[in-house]
DNA sequence: TTTAGCACTCTATAGTATAGTGTGCTTAGC
DNA sequence: GCTAAGCACACTATACTATAGAGTGCTAAA
């Protein structure tokens, strides 16, 4: 069978009432819609063939139709309408954005809550980093009797520090002396090459401050370890509970739980070589909870060898033209944000407590 | 009306049933309790006493009872049987605790992770420092052309950092002389004192690294301004879900989002002069969404003017023996993890990203 | 090809009957 | 003066039935 004109027409509708109402849609109400002048009966027939091409369902024999995941794609793909953003919402969005923010964990939380706020679905945000960084360079600085600084800078221009306790005293020319050997032998080495042997013979030349060795390079092999990781946040889950879809509480909490237990991690995954916005439907979710559950993501761009991502989950009856409108004006301002260089203080390292 | 001891056993009767089953109590159910010698008859003029007292509350005539808020008081401060943890809880407790922690935030999100599994509900964790934190020291460290780092160690003995971006380049002496003249002027001063005039004076004296002071000055302002602030975290939120209580998905709703929007800020006021563990039941809450649930909060130490809190919010009939045991478990493995000089590198400075 | 008409299906809702649980009160026993 | 047994009454939860309403599919006519 074909699929004309009309049938995509009707399917269209279909799915924007569905989406308003969450109630399955009958043939007459179609023909209440504007533009749409046909008798209930031809939109009886097409909505048959419809449900035959496997684009519509039947909750049963007497009930009007639903979108199947078949239909979301369809509709998601080509027959959906751009939402087009108020400059009220985009207002709001670019001020929520704009307040700046200086750690990407922090950061992550606040891009998720504002997202599920601008949305109201629960939302994840998530960076991760692409490429591992190494030490540019080592400082260290006495920091009264017995305390030593330890400041370390990284090829991502990022500054980690750690305050070390010694039981003995060390003077600021042997600190000199070790923090020399350091710059010269443990700089531009990927984690794997703070190896037994290196420790050793910098600590053979690093004169009185040698005990020091140890707990720099336990430090900074955790640092750059750490590097490789994702920072992941989520927001809003009980907004979840707003959907009528989810007055089931068991259904809520078999998804909220998913959401919670990092189930997640493999969305990056997805998104790798996706360009723009991904709507993943239902059924195409891997994760096994999500399989009822429809999820929108999209890419931006953070910089500095950090890529950040932003999604929204929710019913399969999404509003996707709204949400993927929003989600793509929110990655744009986010990357215009992190490309404007006064506001680039992301990755210079700051610590809270 | 007397309250003897028979009735006293039968309310705690009540109250450990309810707690179980979630269902009215008859007075057959308690008959049926061993070292319950009496008949239903007998129980039922007891019940319709404490009925009367104010201690039970009856949903309608031909039902069981239920405790009223006066009961779980009652019940809370006299009558529970102390719980006793098994090997296996404390020991799974411990384990999880004993993984160090290194940043505040970060921690009291792991914790409040811990308790939620421990207690099988949402829990919140936070973290309020008392007295602010003044700098001790700092250092300029140069960075590469056109980069400095910044770091500055606070009196509680936490190290903060910056990286600076200049148009120019500062030689070494020239943030040598810049480091000095800062730590003669600005050290020891609540945020308070960076006035414009210390600022100016410093300024005039700060040599060919002038420019940098106005950037230093607004870093660490802002650092000390955020000491005061409280680290609070909210973990499991989605396991009120599996609470009878709640599987009216409204009202779960409405109490999720009151512990999402941190309305629970004043909970720290409550605890201020409290010891030990406190619990509040229904309608003792100040917060209007959690008249119909009960808190059970105790507080730890972490040190270094850092209190620690960790609370637990579930529905009135929450099995208090269990949750309080498990709660002041946990803030006495804390408090003890925080006394043990090598696990406490908490307040030393560590960043991530 | 479209539409009007109609019988049919299915659901949601209200109303009714019934079993079960629990109470309060009265009365009898210790 | 307690305690217990017995009984009428109250109320809920559950199943069952009837009914209205919405929507469909099919047929036949325009």
């Amino acid at each position: 069978m074909e699929l004309t004109e009309r049938k995509k027409k009707v399917l269209r509708s279909v799915v924007d009432l569905y989406i308003r109402t969450a109630e399955p849609v009958g043939s007459k109400a179609i023909t209440e819609l504007p533009d749409m002048n046909y008798s209930s009966a031809t939109i009886r027939n097409e909505m048959a063939d419809l449900t035959a091409m496997g684009y519509l369902e039947q909750p049963h024999t007497s009930a009007g139709r639903v979108p199947s995941a078949a239909g979301y794609r369809l509709y998601v793909d080509e027959l959906m309408q751009d939402y087009r953003l108020s400059m009220d919402e985009t207002n709001s969005i670019t001020a929520a954005i704009e307040e700046k923010m200086q750690r990407v964990d922090k950061l992550m939380e606040k891009v998720a809550k504002i997202v599920s706020q601008a949305t109201d679905l629960p939302a994840i945000s998530l960076a991760s980093r692409f490429g591992g960084a190494e030490v540019k360079h080592f400082e260290l600085i006495t920091a009264g009797p017995g305390s030593v600084i330890l400041v370390v800078m990284l090829t991502s221009d990022e500054v980690v520090n750690k305050l070390i306790r010694l039981p003995v005293s060390v003077t600021e020319s042997d600190l000199k002396l070790l923090s020399a050997v350091l710059n010269t032998t443990m700089t531009n080495l990927p984690p794997e090459g703070f190896t037994p042997e290196l420790m050793e013979r910098v600590m053979d030349n690093a004169g009185p401050a040698a005990s020091l060795v140890p707990v720099v390079v336990e430090f900074t092999v955790e640092t750059l370890q750490k590097q490789g990781s994702t920072n992941m946040a989520v927001a809003g889950q009980m907004r979840l509970l707003g959907q009528p879809e989810y007055r089931d509480v068991d259904k809520a909490q078999r998804v909220l739980t998913s959401l919670d237990e990092e189930a997640l991690s493999n969305l990056p995954a997805v998104m790798q070589n996706a360009n723009g916005t991904k709507v993943l439907v239902g059924p195409e979710n891997v994760a096994q909870e999500l399989k009822d559950t429809s999820v929108v993501m999209t890419k931006f761009d953070i910089g500095d060898g950090l890529q950040g991502m932003i999604g929204v989950v929710g019913p399969t009856r999404m509003d996707y033209a709204k949400v993927t409108a929003r989600l793509s004006y929110f990655a744009e301002s986010l990357s215009k944000m992190f490309a404007k260089p006064e506001q680039a203080q992301l990755p210079e390292g700051r610590e809270e407590e």
